[in-house]
DNA sequence: TCCAAATTAATTGCACGCGAGACAATTTTA
DNA sequence: TAAAATTGTCTCGCGTGCAATTAATTTGGA
């Protein structure tokens, strides 16, 4: 019994490589005063601004009992602005600031460090996310 | 310019499952009162008993920050004891009670579990293993 | 022997992440 | 239209993770 040890359990590996990625980017993010978790959720709002916390939530997994503070203190950094959607008050809508919005360019560098320091060619990579997204939704699927 | 979507970035991949694997061990560990990260330490004492801190926190790249309220709570929960080591009082060892050692046979029913839930054959959940454990020590070289 | 350096665990403060519950706005249904 | 159900967000409490600091101890060298 106990025979195995925690490197072959893949969920383990999965779970150390996460935070093998976030300390890796800490100290990239540093420098835009971003944690991983709002630099997230600038990506999402780069691509498509003024989006609900809903919408949002449902890219990142993540409900509105971990969105709301964190998107209150990306407002605090002046990021981004927080306002109900007047055609439905229950919606609160994030456009950027542009501040934010210029953290874009900023943000270039840290993707490039990022590829670098992951070590793989574009295929190699795309299909081992395209694997980590298919194991991802098998498992969320297995818990409804 | 903002061209990718999150599903395209390889972190997000591993961040989204890493979260997809711990949502899928709660409701079974829940059953047996322990946290996935409560589940992993374990999952090492079951393998060695009488680790350390230290020792402990090398195997799940976590420091003792983490660990010391951690293991407190896994103390309080009777699953194991903390004791200073008489021959160096700096290390805390921490062995398993009558009580944490009678779970490691619940425990594999929630093994059995998480591999149907993950639904891959043994050996494509290796490979995939094997691949995470890779590019987790190549971010860790490259923070260093 | 004694002192400085190194090692280790604990502590503190902050940022997620989630479950549960509260609440207001909106939609559905009777 | 009024009651009921749903939806979107917020709040709270708890459990990680991590950086930085502190305290205690051991070790190594003069």
């Amino acid at each position: 019994m106990s025979s195995f040890c925690l490197d072959d359990l893949l969920c383990f590996a999965v779970y150390s490589a996460e935070h093998a990625f976030t300390r890796a980017y800490r100290p990239l993010l540093k420098a835009l005063d971003l944690t991983y978790p709002q630099y997230l959720i600038l990506v999402l709002l780069w691509k498509a601004d003024g989006q609900s916390v809903k919408e949002l939530g449902e890219q990142l997994h993540l409900d509105s009992g971990t969105l709301t503070p964190l998107l209150k203190r990306l407002e605090s950094a002046g990021h981004v602005r927080r306002a109900r959607n007047p055609a439905d008050e229950r919606v609160v809508n994030i456009t950027l600031t542009e501040q934010g919005r210029a953290l874009e360019v900023k943000a270039q560098e840290v993707i490039r460090s990022m590829g670098a320091a992951i070590g793989l060619c574009r295929e190699d990579a795309a299909a081992l996310r395209e694997k980590m997204i298919t194991l991802r939704d098998r498992l969320n699927a297995a818990v409804d």
